[in-house]
DNA sequence: AATGCGGTTCGGCAATACCGAACGAGGAGC
DNA sequence: GCTCCTCGTTCGGTATTGCCGAACCGCATT
């Protein structure tokens, strides 16, 4: 089986003291879990940790201790090294499931990731950009390492486009003003116009395509969904290896995204109907 | 669609001044992600969490402000209410399936959601008990809010079952000791003799079941994995109604679910041949 | 208008979180 | 075998820093 990492840019905190009121022990801890967290999978040493954080010895190992103590951080049995933690997937797990759309959304996914043996992916509306939520990845295929909890760039992600589309021209145009416009692939827009025309496209057929924009080789669908009030409150999308096959029936897959989309717009309105 | 609501017997830390040479602010902190992650899905407020947190409105605002710049809390935009954060569910995600067993076990526990119908986790052994990783909720089906990074109850869990059958008599005696046997049902196993002769059934059978022994309406069944030297690394696991027509076939679904659990050891233990 | 509640800012005091030195243990290298 | 280096751990002293309380502002309720 093989296994294809897409790899994010990721923010990767330096959380120090930019100003004060507040906390820099807490900001030095939630730094030392990220270091854990991605660090190598056979652990990390203290010794590392306290030299990467640029901290003594001492107060790297107290910063540890209490972070042990609440299941942040975990020092296996042979030698002391240091894991994350279980507390982390168990907080991860509640965040993500305690959001009303994530329930909703997961056996829809679950569905469309069968029919369409891609990897599916519900991101919400983060102020225009698209933040993954939750994930279904389809068995037996080739499985992507997408990351939940990180924002997609806008401009080369079907997700993000696809919640893009749902604003005004000048709003699309100030977002795209602050977070630029980088250069990923051949294929990614490199100007204002060229994603503005695609933009044109995805409201007219509904949902957005990715081809090779983000990564090559790699080609997503996305289709926006919607609560009651018309908002656009997120967007499923498929991430597959761009094959031959599945380009000539690419309006057939869009479909079932967008299908599956309306079908959490359908039960978000019902869900609000109901409750409140 | 219905949905199960299970309530697990959580630690929900208290990390106050146990011993020093921890650092209590960063105790103080990991406290209040919890109570922000555990509080109502419309968000908490400052007031709220100082005072249960037992501290001036002033600090807790430092704390908040340092916990959301690092993304582990969320003020949402319309009156100042906090949120679990996105970093949270990155964590989380990065967590879960840095473990080698996840990735591993992904796509088996789905195509065993699809045969059974039935909510199915993964857990591995931490020092005997059953500690849950990952999940595959079955489609259209029944959804059960299962936790992750959670410690089950040894004694009522077919997973945390079927990881006990793999130790020895006395080492198992020695866990329950430890843990007690909490009764949570009529069906609990309430003595250690009760629990070693269904142990021994488990053994005989190669899964657990537990019949209503956790949740009354609820039953499960389990097997566990081994890696190459034989060592079990854990236990896979179904969860769904007791249904008059399930309980006609438990054999044939506890086929599957070893058959399942089987998969992943021969694949685990390929994986190590080609590795280190 | 008055009262209460929630969020925010600021200055001062004392707790406390950091450091550095010192020690024991394990491994590598000569 | 010995040394040397690295790593983890312990322990006080010191000054940093995190906590508190009071005061202020905005908002809703009475």
């Amino acid at each position: 089986m093989r296994v294809l990492r897409i790899i994010r840019t990721m923010s990767m905190g330096e959380y120090m003291p930019d100003t004060s009121d507040r906390v820099a022990s807490v900001a030095r801890a939630l730094n030392l879990v990220e270091r854990v967290v991605q660090g190598p999978s056979d652990g990390t040493s203290l010794s590392e940790l306290a030299r990467a954080m640029e901290l003594s010895k001492s107060s790297t190992l107290a910063l540890l201790r209490t972070l042990a103590d609440a299941g942040y951080v975990r020092a296996r049995d042979p030698g002391p090294r240091y894991f994350p933690g279980m507390a982390l997937v168990r907080l991860g797990d509640l965040s993500g499931s305690t959001q009303p759309i994530d329930e909703i959304a997961q056996s829809y996914i679950h569905q469309l990731s069968q029919e369409t043996g891609m990897t599916i992916r519900v991101a919400i509306n983060d102020g225009g950009r698209a933040m993954f939520l939750s994930r279904a990845d389809a068995p037996g295929a080739i499985r992507f390492h997408t990351m939940l909890g990180v924002r997609e760039l806008t401009h080369v992600s079907s997700a993000g486009k696809a919640i893009l589309a749902q604003l005004g021209n000048d709003e699309i145009a100030k977002i795209i003003e602050e977070d630029g416009l980088e250069v990923r692939t051949k294929k990614t827009h490199k100007t204002l116009a060229s994603l503005m025309k695609d933009i044109e496209d995805i409201r007219e057929r509904k949902y957005a395509i990715d081809d090779e924009e983000d990564v090559d080789g790699v080609f997503c669908l996305g289709a926006a969904f919607f609560d009651h009030t018309g908002e656009c409150v997120g967007a499923v999308s498929a991430t597959g290896i761009k094959s031959s096959a599945r380009e000539k029936r690419v309006a057939f897959y869009g479909g079932l995204v967008l299908k599956c989309a309306e079908s959490i717009t359908r039960e978000l309105r019902g869900k609000s109907r109901e409750r409140r």
